[in-house]
DNA sequence: TATAAGCTTAAAGTTAACTTTAATGTCAAT
DNA sequence: ATTGACATTAAAGTTAACTTTAAGCTTATA
């Protein structure tokens, strides 16, 4: 099948498609007469791999790793996959907290400015922001 | 005081304080004699201000839209503020959410990897991610 | 006095993951 | 035969928030 074929099962813009190929995520692909990309499911099934590991967060760079690591006969290589998904796991759970701690943080911050504001108060900002910051790193 | 002194005393680089100017973050500065630029107690504040906005997670636009809807004299706009902090609130939670699914996925998925192998079973790289796509989606 | 540290500018580089552009060639259908 | 859709390439553009570079002044210290 030629690219816009693939696109259109896979999901993936032809450009796109073409852009993996340049990063190593994909095989160059083999040619037609006319200079036309070829295709088959094979692709189609390397682009679902991949649109899945980008769920999960991995990076284009993290998804090449593994593949770097993995020769074709023997498929993935077992410990750099599951590596990468305690890597990923660690990271997630990490990126949680922190995001825990800023709504934390944003919602004291609303409640502060919401009371000093009712009571005609007209702090500047560098004040208001000083009493938050105390507030938060005390 | 100089770019430098305002740098180690807020804890950010004098390019970085100079980037901020030329994006609008701080007024730009008088010079001295000799061309340097030369700072006050006022240019810690607003540097204090700026970290404690990004802390929260804000970008240097977001930052600024508040400083370009408040007047010097007024202090800060008010609802602009309120608004921007619950559009950050909105998007800090949906952030946790959308990460708490990727916890799950690669729980599952390095659950499921773990089983395969264990079995002997050397699964090529695609139906490994296929199928745990097709586990995700269902 | 010489050297090092600090200041100035504008412009380009960085990272990620594409997207857009430009200029051109091929194919299918009417 | 012509129109429109699809293909090719390399290179530049995008976004964010800086960082680095280059090339050259100024100031402080030994």
């Amino acid at each position: 099948m030629k690219i816009g074929e693939l696109a259109k099962l896979s999901g993936v813009a032809a450009h796109t498609i073409r852009f993996y190929e340049t990063k190593g995520l994909l095989p160059k692909a083999s040619r037609n007469v006319n200079g036309y990309r070829h295709y088959n499911n094979e692709s189609v099934q390397r682009l679902a791999t991949i649109q899945c590991a980008k769920r999960l967060g991995f990076s284009l760079e993290d998804i090449l790793t593994v593949l770097a690591h993995s020769e074709p006969a023997k498929g993935l290589d077992h410990d750099k996959v599951l590596q990468q998904l305690d890597v990923r796991l660690l990271e997630v759970k990490q990126l949680i907290k922190a995001l825990l701690v800023q709504q934390n943080e944003i919602t004291l911050f609303k409640q502060q400015l919401q009371t000093t504001w009712q009571q005609g108060k007209c702090m500047q900002a560098d004040a208001l922001f000083d009493s938050n910051s105390a507030m938060i790193t005390e």
